[in-house]
DNA sequence: GACAGACATCGACGGGTGTCGATGCATCGA
DNA sequence: TCGATGCATCGACACCCGTCGATGTCTGTC
């Protein structure tokens, strides 16, 4: 067979024309991807991944992405439900942090079966 | 340093807190993770890559999604236009295929630098 | 205890998105 | 040439999403 998106854990289905990945799975994944698709919230994942400290807070994101507060607060709540980034409030601050390995799981979502060696 | 998202392409801002991904640059990936935020263009690049010829035409992917036909080529028509998907016209018939390397690298944009080996 | 600051939540607005039925446009066969 | 078929496009509808100002909640300080 050629190359083939084996949707990570979605069992094998028919293999010939059948649907491969499952409806409540598409479902995860679309939501998933639905938190990257977004140009303020892929900014956001590449200042928090870059700051020094791999930790930020919102003040911290406010003034660079030209956004008010609320909307950068519903941003990072966006993407700690979709399981991409750790909120820990420390005092008055809260920090946000990459989920280690998330974005490499997702990553891996999208790649055919045989182009991991 | 640690983990730290160098995105494909993006050259490299100021290393510690500073935007290290450009506005236009994030435009562009949020329209590509958009094609995929949507369970049924998943499912879409599921069978189109599942299938034993590795293309499809519609008429194959309407029955399956439970959609109608205009709603098919209105996704397939996204997935074209956002680089993932190969357009052929053979007679009457639409057959799609994935665009090779296009989700490998999609899946590359969002793997931290020191995680590819 | 009262005040100030950082963050989350709420309500509202404008714009975008997924879906459908109807229609148009090619191509193939009789 | 004419009808049939597969696909794309159009218009419309309901719904979701990003953004903002206003407000609430909690923590630390005086």
């Amino acid at each position: 067979m050629s190359t083939r998106l084996d949707i990570q854990g979605m069992g094998c289905a028919t293999a010939t024309g059948g649907e491969l990945l499952s409806v409540p799975r598409a479902g995860v994944l679309a939501t998933r991807f639905k938190a990257l698709a977004d140009p303020n919230r892929l900014r956001i994942l590449s200042i928090v991944s870059g700051s020094s400290a791999a930790e930020t807070c919102v003040c911290d994101l406010s003034a660079p992405l030209g956004l008010g507060q609320p909307t950068v607060s519903h941003h990072l709540k966006i993407l700690v439900e979709a399981g991409l980034l750790n909120r820990e409030k420390r005092g008055v601050w809260a920090y946000y942090s990459l989920v280690p390995g998330a974005l490499e799981a997702l990553a891996a979502t999208i790649l055919p079966a045989d182009a991991t060696p």
